[in-house]
DNA sequence: ATGTCGAGGCCACCTCGA
């Protein structure tokens, strides 16, 4: 079984590629972030003639999250419940036993930001709402855009993003607090290429100069974590000529 | 090199967010 996660930095320019990369990639599961995508605007025809079911979770503009399956999706879950939220950006299901919770965490701006603020407030209720799930769902996956550079070596330039946004010890402290509920990241289960990152910025050449970030995660639970087989960023659709921003990661779990 | 994209307003350019 696959499940993967992709920032697709608005799908009504990245359908395309989206159903290129399901072809190439038949994962059993994909949350996708930053749809940007009104409901009654997603694409739910032509993603279901690839063969996939979906659920989706959207609004003007800015974010918006869609959890596709091969299989079926019971227990559908949009936004984090008890939280009142504006902004789109969780969408769960449990996909072949499987707890499948994709986030679009916020990006907060810059530390001290009012936007920062809303980020902490995010984590602390995701948090809250996790260790129900954990408890209700032991096999579960957390996947989708953190917005959070969990560590030095997922920084191109760790000296001059220090304290900077996805790099604060705030931040990372909510990552490590994750972590603390019982999940693991599954990339870091594996030896990987030094300067793997997942997000590159548009602007100054940084893909063709390889200087990114390491911000789309997926965290596994422990009672996941023996069926983790693998877990890979796929950097070949950012060489597209019209790319995201953000590369695919992929997790593979043994039947 | 702050060197880019994408959405949306009410455009044929600007602002915002990332």
């Amino acid at each position: 079984m696959q499940i993967a996660t992709w920032n697709v930095n608005s799908l009504a320019v990245r359908l395309p590629q989206l159903l290129d990369w399901l072809q190439a990639n038949p994962v059993d599961a994909l949350v996708l972030q930053e749809t940007k995508l009104t409901d009654d605007k997603f694409p739910q025809a032509e993603i279901e003639a690839a063969g996939y079911q979906v659920s989706f979770h959207g609004q003007k503009t800015y974010n918006g999250v869609a959890l596709l399956s091969r299989g079926p999706q019971e227990a559908v879950v949009k936004n984090i419940p008890g939280f009142a939220d504006e902004q789109a950006r969780v969408i769960a299901a449990t996909v072949a036993g499987v707890r499948v919770i994709g986030g679009y965490f916020p990006n907060g701006q810059a530390p001290g930001s009012e936007k920062f603020a809303y980020k902490m407030a995010w984590l602390d209720a995701l948090q809250a709402w996790l260790r129900q799930e954990l408890a209700a769902h032991p096999q579960l996956v957390l996947l989708g855009d953190y917005n959070i550079a969990p560590e030095d070596r997922d920084v191109y330039d760790p000296v001059a993003w220090a304290g900077q946004i996805h790099c604060t010890d705030e931040e990372r402290t909510h990552f490590r607090t994750l972590l603390g509920l019982g999940l693991v990241d599954a990339f870091r289960l594996f030896e990987q290429p030094p300067k793997s990152w997942s997000w590159w910025d548009y602007r100054n050449l940084a893909f063709r100069k390889n200087q990114g970030l390491r911000i789309d995660h997926i965290l596994v639970s422990a009672a996941l974590q023996p069926r983790v087989s693998a877990c890979v960023i796929d950097k070949l659709p950012r060489k597209n000529e019209r790319p995201s921003d953000h590369a695919p990661v992929v997790v593979t779990l043994k039947d």
